[in-house]
DNA sequence: TTAAGTATGCTTTTT
DNA sequence: GCATACTTAA
């Protein structure tokens, strides 16, 4: 290895300072993944650390992919043993090894939004919950910021204030969670929420991973959660030897439960701390630079940083305005047909939005100019219907109580059981105190003649499919099922167009389990079983079902793009409302996260950059005005090209909302969020709980390092 | 009792 | 504009 030849400075710092805690502020672009992967390999291959003592945690599968993929194919390094993958895929392997210290057995069904959301209905019917007053979907987002805080519904009045609302919340929040422990399930959240209470309630686990991580790195450490930060602490405080690599101008996913604050507080949370700052930009021209700079100059809450750059290019990001959303399209089409006709790929392409919903005006001008293209994101393979269904009778296969997959089985494809079967297997379940499964098989005198015949049928078919589960390949298993139900044959000749889309994603699920199974092999030199592929498939994302060979222009969201590069950036829809987005820019802490938002987007492109903008746009059935975005104000005109007549209708951005204005005038003040640290005169310091009202007079909810709970005025804190 | 047909309501971002 | 929830027909 010669670190001097292939490396910058500050990068074979990074590499070579292998013990204790070392704190990476990596700019975009500047070579961040680069030193993961030097470092891992610097490690094994001149430290003679062995690999599965390493750690290595990243933000996506693909990253961690194409970290193996690299540590194979440069240093020759096999992956096998190393440990590398996301805080969601670690955690499942740690909780299926050790099954015996957990409440749930290893062939735990993980749960998706989907199905939380129809838990907590189902859950609502038993508690007489109105879903008016309380929208499943906001109350999913409560207990999950709860799990995210490690906040068990034992400890939920510790931490959050008694009243009418909060109490209901606690109730669905306890069912909730016995519901998932009956059907041997876990939610996202919970894969975090188990391990971290497994390491720090078992010191005989914690003690076994304390030792077999010796060495640990954590990527995007800026988005990491409380959680998270737990997890990582206490494997790593003993030894130390923890290096998190992040950005905090780069911090995306606050509203998912992330902490800004764990990479700012890096330094105070562990000894002798070395920080290493990587500022030179390796990826774009200096104008896309200055002109991302200025933009997050804005910022309050953040590190400063210089990211500077060698690449001098005349190009500048450009400003583009449009009629309305359509046009807006056929403009990026017109482009992106010129780029191609210059022979260039269609791979360095990319059309970057804030909502998923902008992609469908992109996917008609695409298919009308012949671009091929990917949507990357929107919902996922695995979440689509047709899909789902298959995926449930594999997952009743691995797990008979997962009461969620039975119940979507059971009449797919349609076998003539309703609503009042279903009622009466409930009662019978409930009276045995059992699954479904055996409640099936125990009691079948409740049901009518041809719904007891249609039931036994599957039930004998489940069981014979079980036994083969343990013997034959997941394809060959997965091909049985579809046949046998003629899934495939039913979408065929259906008269709906959208059902051969449906046919054709069947086709592509037998191949993803193939494929699946291959790559498995490869990896552990194991054949895989059929809970393996489960569990990976439902921690994967649409960015890893990416196909790379494809030449395809690609969409996405911005938040999909983290860490990707592209020579030639597309950012559509850069109108107030949608960026900074209707509803998140209440407070100046979403203001700000839409704009890291922003600069994320900008920073991606390599060598061209447009910022694309509508006059109208159509929302439901209504067209609407549209303003450009108030952040395109901020970015310094001389670094920006644009047509002279751009802006001329609205040199400032309308205050639309009265809530807006609140914030502006927060801007000049101290603001709370919840997970921030504190410090009080009195009680010392502490970590905000909750916070309501706004501004400095906010009223705090406070856990102090002396364990004591306060309810205090802002006014009487510090932050720290 | 189930299946097909019709009205409604919701869309920020995702492991 | 699409998926889910309710209504009605068989």
């Amino acid at each position: 290895m010669n670190l001097q030849k292939e490396l910058n400075p500050q990068q074979c710092k990074v590499v070579t300072t292998t013990e204790g805690p070392v704190l990476v502020l990596a700019g975009a672009g500047s070579g961040k993944t680069r030193s993961v992967i030097y470092r891992t390999a610097y490690l094994i291959n001149e430290k003679k650390i062995n690999p599965w003592n390493i750690l290595v945690v990243t933000f996506t599968n693909k990253a961690a992919r194409e970290l193996k993929d690299r540590l194979e194919n440069t240093f020759g390094i096999s992956a096998r043993s190393l440990w590398i993958g996301t805080f969601h895929s670690v955690c499942t392997r740690i909780l299926r090894y050790e099954e015996k210290s957990l409440p749930f057995n290893s062939n735990f069904s993980i749960y998706d939004e989907s199905d939380q959301k129809s838990v907590i209905k189902k859950v609502y019917k038993k508690l007489d919950v109105d879903p008016k007053k309380f929208p499943p979907g906001k109350v999913r987002e409560i207990i999950s910021r709860q799990k995210n805080s490690l906040i068990l519904p034992k400890d939920f009045f510790n931490f959050n204030e008694s009243n009418y609302f909060s109490e209901t919340t606690h109730k669905i929040y306890k069912a909730y969670q016995n519901f998932l422990s009956v059907n041997n399930a876990l939610d996202f959240d919970d894969l975090l929420m188990y391990t971290a209470i497994l390491f720090h309630d078992n010191a005989k686990v914690r003690k076994k991973y304390e030792k077999k991580f010796q060495y640990v790195m954590i990527d995007e450490y800026q988005d990491t959660n409380y959680a998270q930060f737990k997890i990582i602490n206490l494997i790593a405080k003993n030894h130390q030897n923890l290096c998190v690599v992040g950005d905090d101008d780069q911090a995306i996913y606050s509203w998912r439960g992330a902490d800004i604050r764990n990479i700012l507080s890096f330094e105070a949370d562990y000894k002798n701390v070395i920080k290493i700052k990587l500022e030179q930009n390796y990826r774009s021209p200096k104008s896309f630079l200055d002109a991302a700079n200025s933009l997050i100059r804005n910022n309050t809450e953040r590190h400063k940083k210089v990211l500077w750059t060698d690449i001098s290019s005349s190009e500048k990001p450009e400003l583009v305005k449009l009629e309305n959303e359509n046009k807006e399209a056929e403009y990026v089409a017109r482009e992106i047909s010129q780029l191609q006709s210059l022979g260039k790929s269609l791979n360095e392409c990319v059309v970057l939005y804030r909502t998923n919903a902008q992609s469908r005006v992109f996917e008609n001008a695409f298919s009308l100019q012949k671009i091929r293209y990917q949507i990357v994101g929107g919902v996922n393979f695995y979440q689509r219907k047709e899909v789902k269904d298959i995926l449930a009778y594999l997952k009743v296969l691995v797990n008979p109580a997962d009461e969620e997959s039975f119940l979507r089985i059971i009449n797919v494809p349609s076998r003539g059981i309703g609503k009042m079967t279903i009622d009466k297997l409930s009662a019978s379940k409930l009276e045995n105190n059992s699954t479904y499964f055996d409640a099936i098989q125990k009691k079948k005198t409740y049901l009518s003649g041809k719904q007891e015949r249609s039931i036994a049928e599957l039930v004998s078919k489940l069981k014979k499919w079980k036994a083969d589960s343990e013997k034959i390949p997941v394809t060959v298993l997965t091909k049985n099922i579809i046949e046998e139900f003629e899934f495939i044959d039913y979408y065929e000749k259906s008269k709906d167009p959208k059902d051969i889309s449906r046919s054709e994603n069947i086709r592509e699920f037998i191949a993803a389990t193939e494929e699946f199974s291959e790559n498995y092999e490869n990896d552990t030199g194991e054949q895989p079983v059929l809970i393996d592929f489960l569990q990976q498939i439902s921690l994967q994302t649409d960015l890893d079902n990416v196909d790379e060979d494809e030449e395809t222009v690609k969409l996405m969201t911005m938040h999909n793009a983290k860490g990707l590069e592209f020579d030639n950036v597309y950012i559509v829809g850069v109108e107030d409302g949608l960026l900074p987005h209707s509803r998140s820019m209440d407070t100046l802490h979403n203001l700000e996260e839409e704009r890291r938002l922003l600069y994320v987007a900008i920073t991606r492109a390599k060598k061209s950059v447009k910022l694309c903008y509508t006059r109208h746009r159509r929302y439901f059935d209504t067209v609407l005005t549209s303003l450009p975005s108030r952040f395109l104000l901020e970015i310094d005109e001389q670094y920006i090209k644009k047509e002279d007549n751009t802006f001329i209708e609205s040199k400032v951005p309308r205050i639309k909302t009265g809530k807006y204005q609140k914030s502006i005038i927060l801007e000049s003040q101290k603001y709370f969020n919840i997970g921030q640290k504190i410090k009080h005169d009195k009680f010392g310091e502490g970590m905000i709980l909750d916070v309501s009202g706004s501004g400095n007079d906010a009223k705090l909810t406070i856990s102090f390092s002396n364990g004591k709970l306060k309810k205090i005025i802002g006014t009487f804190v510090k932050t720290i």
